[in-house]
Formats: structure tokens, C-alpha cells, sequence
DNA sequence: CATTGAATTGTAATTATTATTAATTAGTAA
DNA sequence: TTACTAATTAATAATAATTACAATTCAATG
């Protein structure tokens, strides 16, 4: 059994054609796709899809806590479905966004602003601009 | 000479009565309105502004740095006259979004991603999601 | 298997945003 | 002031993003 049925029937969605097509589309994917993006890519092997299907279903994978949404001041969502906390970081220039993985020393600062603000925090979306490499050397 | 006057000109933005009163309106807010909050509230004093208009003008006080653009996985996005670096908190239960001037101590971690990755990182965007106290209390 | 009900889908409608255009207005320099 | 130029505005149209709803499909149960 594939392993994405699997975890969308852990957290009681139904396996679907579309959905096990998107989610896979994402969990193999670190292009950070729209759902324009994901909608056309997957249109090949499903003629039929909506893209009204790609919307619900991310904002079903999302809900579920198997994709990560998030916003770089576009006009539309980008989705992740690695979910492990990392932040972003995005070339004003070329527009290209990375993944960064490395950690954030910043336990004693949350907890300050925890105390502060009477929010107690949960999760947190960290998105960095600047230029890239490639972009600076040219 | 009305201060928000003065800094449009300094940014070589025309004074207009509509800019002015969207500058002034937001920077007199704290409540991270969207454009159709914005429309809806200044309609009252100009009835004849266009929504487009509103539009327009964020995206020009974006781009002279007037005021900040975010997003936080909404339909539409929400603006901000206080451009000095702060960071959102936003309850997931109510919506609400509160401002938190508090500093990071991650000079360090900035300085490592950027050696990392290579990238010269020159702003940030941090949007941290919990339970807002009003909440926790019910 | 067949039935059933809730979840999911695709079409169609709605909402958000941008482009276009003609008319108006702000700023500049005579 | 006045006249001039370029920017800005409002109205409208066009496009893009998102959601509502009726039809369909999945999977649980007998």
C-alpha cells in the first residue's frame, strides 16, 4: 500500500485519484507550487480535474497538518508538503525561493514574547528576502 | 505642513486628497486592514473614490517603502503604515493579529543562513500563529 | 457484492485584482 | 497667477483567484 494513502487515511481523508496525485505532486516536489502551478502540472494524467479540486484539497492536506501554507506578498498561496520547521528565503531579484533547515536560536526570545503578549505560540512561518547568489554575481 | 504630506513628497508621490487619506488612515490604525477594509472605511469622507484607486495607492506606498504588504494565507492582503521591523502574532482561533516590537537575538543564525546559503538576506517577515489570550480563556 | 451516507468532485458563480481609457489634478516654471 | 505636462483618478472592462452547490464517488456496513 502506497505509502501517501496511507497517511491520508491516518488522518481520516478519503483516498482519492486527485488527491493522492497532489499530494504526491507536492511531497516530491521543492518548487514551493501554487495551485495554478500544481493544477496544470497534474492536468496531463487527470483531463478531467478542477482546479476547484486542487484548492480544496490543499486546504484539506493543510488542514490536516500535511502541507504547509504559506505567502511571500504574492497573489496566491504556496504549498510545501515538507512539514518539518524551516524557514524561507527568497530572492527579491529572481524571485526563487530556498529552504533553509538550519535552526533558529530563538527559544528564550519566544518565550519572552509568549509572556508579553499573553499569545501562547504554536507554530511560526519565517520568510527572509535578499539576493541570491547567483543574482549578486551578475 | 501636514507630516504624511511631507513624506509622500519625499518619495516623490503627488499629494492627493484620496492618498492622503489612505496614508493617514493607516497609519493612524493598528488593525492591518485589507483593501476592502480600507474602501469601506474611507468611502464615508469620498464617496466618490474608486476601490481600484485604493488598490493603486498601497501598491504605490509599498513600493516607496511607505508601508509594509503581508499576508497571512488570507484571500486578500493586509497592510501596514508602522514599517519599523516588527513581527505578527496571530490567533488561530479569533484572526486577531497583534504587533510585537520585542527584538530576536539571531544575528548569529542570520549570519550563518547567510553562509549557508549564500544569499545577502536584507529583510525579514516572521509570523508566529497561537492562541490569543481572550481565547485560552473560554 | 449492494446499499447508504458523508465526503469529494466539477461546473458555475462569486469575489479579488489589474488593465484601460478619458477626464481631472498636482506640481513646475514662465 | 497662468499655462503646461505628466501623474493620478474614477469608471468600466477584463482577468485571475476562490468558493458554493448539485452531482458523483468513496468506503463502511450488512
Amino acid at each position: 500500500m502506497n505509502i501517501f494513502s496511507e497517511k491520508l487515511r491516518e488522518k481520516k481523508l478519503k483516498v482519492t485519484p486527485q488527491r493522492l496525485a497532489i499530494y504526491s505532486y507536492l511531497a516530491n516536489s521543492d518548487a514551493h507550487p501554487t495551485v495554478e502551478t500544481i493544477y496544470n502540472d497534474i492536468k496531463a494524467d487527470f483531463p478531467s480535474m478542477s482546479i476547484a479540486t486542487v484548492y480544496k484539497t490543499v486546504a484539506a492536506l493543510r488542514d490536516a497538518g500535511l502541507v504547509r501554507e504559506f505567502n511571500i506578498s504574492e497573489d496566491s498561496n504556496r504549498y510545501d508538503a515538507h512539514t518539518d520547521e524551516h524557514a524561507h528565503i527568497i530572492c527579491t531579484k529572481c524571485h526563487c525561493i530556498e529552504d533553509y533547515y538550519g535552526g533558529f536560536n530563538m527559544d528564550e526570545d519566544i518565550r519572552r514574547m509568549e509572556l508579553v503578549s499573553g499569545f501562547s505560540i504554536e507554530s511560526r512561518d519565517m520568510n527572509f528576502y535578499g539576493i541570491c547568489e547567483k543574482c549578486r554575481n551578475k
